[in-house]
DNA sequence: CGCGCTGTTGAAACTTGTCAAAGTTTGTGG
DNA sequence: CCACAAACTTTGACAAGTTTCAACAGCGCG
């Protein structure tokens, strides 16, 4: 009952599609959408019991990444989109002399992949930062599954409008805040986020280098070390290395404000 | 035979919205996409002669802007997106404390408000740069449109990725970039933009403010000026107020290359 | 014709980047 | 399981680029 003949047949095709342009193999899905621990944060957050279980039909592969390892690289054809079960990812792109800017973490729930919709080729690098594991998404069963339920079809617009809104924010962050702010604003985000996944708020383990995490706000490593350095003087958070703990969550707050 | 029966009851609710909603009046449209002189750079772009004829039913009201007021606001609900008919438009996402940063300059043939689909409420302002005209798409319609056709419901897909990846370019920019690189590609860019929609990509009036190019690019307003005069000392350019004319396009794209 | 807004330019201050060195952790191979 | 190498992090000193503050010029508008 969960998988209707039209999909079935529908699939083969796009599951050839994915094993011959990745290297990696993807496996069947143990876990479906509406029986996954997930499901309160990731694409099925807010659908109907029937949109998910038809989301079930959908998202059929998981695909194992090793920590560094690339998920798919700028250039590549897309075919899907990824919703991440275990680990965590970074988007990066690749300018034509070599700089890197890193555009986004990804954590379990979270999606990855929209960039590749617009010429059908991704247009980022998306690289494992841990041991992880995604679900594949192949997107012309998604965009079906839309034009099929309207509530789905608004569901996915309302990610990718998301994605932008997202992104209007880190641009308010790079052209307007100081080193300090940044920081602060990536380390409220990241603990925001780890609570709405059942992880403490305040202790946890960065999964990213400093390097990157530099990418990612505009500035050099040097400075989010020093940076760092500096909320631990002042009694904000404690670091060692990539463990974090924040100690002063309001005074991290109190620094966006200014 | 442009609209169907139910297109014309559906539609009825949402001109109320719209007049509703905004204290600006809309009137009907009397250039229809399909004869648009914009087609080729707009919605309609790449679209088939049927896709394109279905849009007539869907984009039916215009809306003047003069120069200075906002077509919406942040806060403002959703109805609808808008392309461009005639003028130019900023973006623009305010922070609690005041900051603004503008997060994109469209200018005709370009659609804008896609950020409040995620929300139901738009997320940033858009205000005329000078005296402008917009074609209303109601959202709903558009979606309704998008789950009857495969081909329009991946176009505007396809859309919406291609903001996420332009913003990625922003990004990348406002991380790595140094004032010059930014100026040379913010100009390039625009005569680019320019050049598509057969205007001189080497002379044009620019519609914003030393201030909200800097904003844009994440810079101080007497930083951009200082760098347009270093590129007319250069010979790059003449500059004269808003007046630009690129007299070295060559030169412009090498400092990008660094 | 003057007033205000926008743009230009200069000098000093500040923030961040660069370069360099040393310390720490992690991973690998013996 | 230990040792060593590689990668990452921290910190300092100095340089460079951008912002800030300030003054002035130019253009457009009433």
């Amino acid at each position: 009952m969960y998988a209707t003949a039209s999909l079935q047949n529908a699939r083969t095709p796009v599951i050839g599609d994915v094993s011959v342009t990745n290297s990696t193999s993807t496996s069947p899905c143990q876990i479906r959408c509406s029986s996954c621990t997930l499901k309160h944060v990731c694409l099925p957050m807010g659908l109907t019991t029937e949109d998910v279980e038809r989301l079930d039909n959908v998202v059929y592969f998981h695909r194992p990444v090793k920590r560094g390892q690339p998920l798919y690289r700028s250039g590549a054809p897309f075919n899907a989109i990824y919703a991440i079960r275990v680990g965590s990812f970074k988007a990066a792109v690749v300018h034509d002399d070599g700089r890197e800017q890193v555009t986004g973490f990804q954590m379990a729930g979270e999606l990855i992949g929209l960039d590749g919709i617009s010429t059908e080729k991704h247009t980022c690098d998306a690289i494992a930062l841990e041991d992880s594991e995604v679900c594949v998404i192949p997107f012309q069963h998604l965009e079906k599954l839309c034009r099929e339920s309207e509530t789905m079809q608004r569901h996915v617009h309302k990610i990718m409008s998301s994605e932008i809104v997202g992104k209007h924010g880190l641009m308010l962050m790079l052209g307007n805040m100081h080193a300090e702010e940044r920081l602060a604003t990536f380390l409220l985000n990241l603990s925001q986020r780890l609570k709405a996944r059942g992880y403490s708020p305040i202790a946890f383990q960065l999964r990213m280098s400093r390097a990157e995490i530099g990418s990612y706000l505009g500035m050099k490593l040097e400075t989010v070390s020093r940076t760092f350095s500096k909320f631990q003087d002042q009694g904000l958070i404690n670091t060692q290395q990539k463990k974090i703990e924040i100690t002063d969550l309001e005074g991290l707050k109190h620094i966006i404000g200014r």
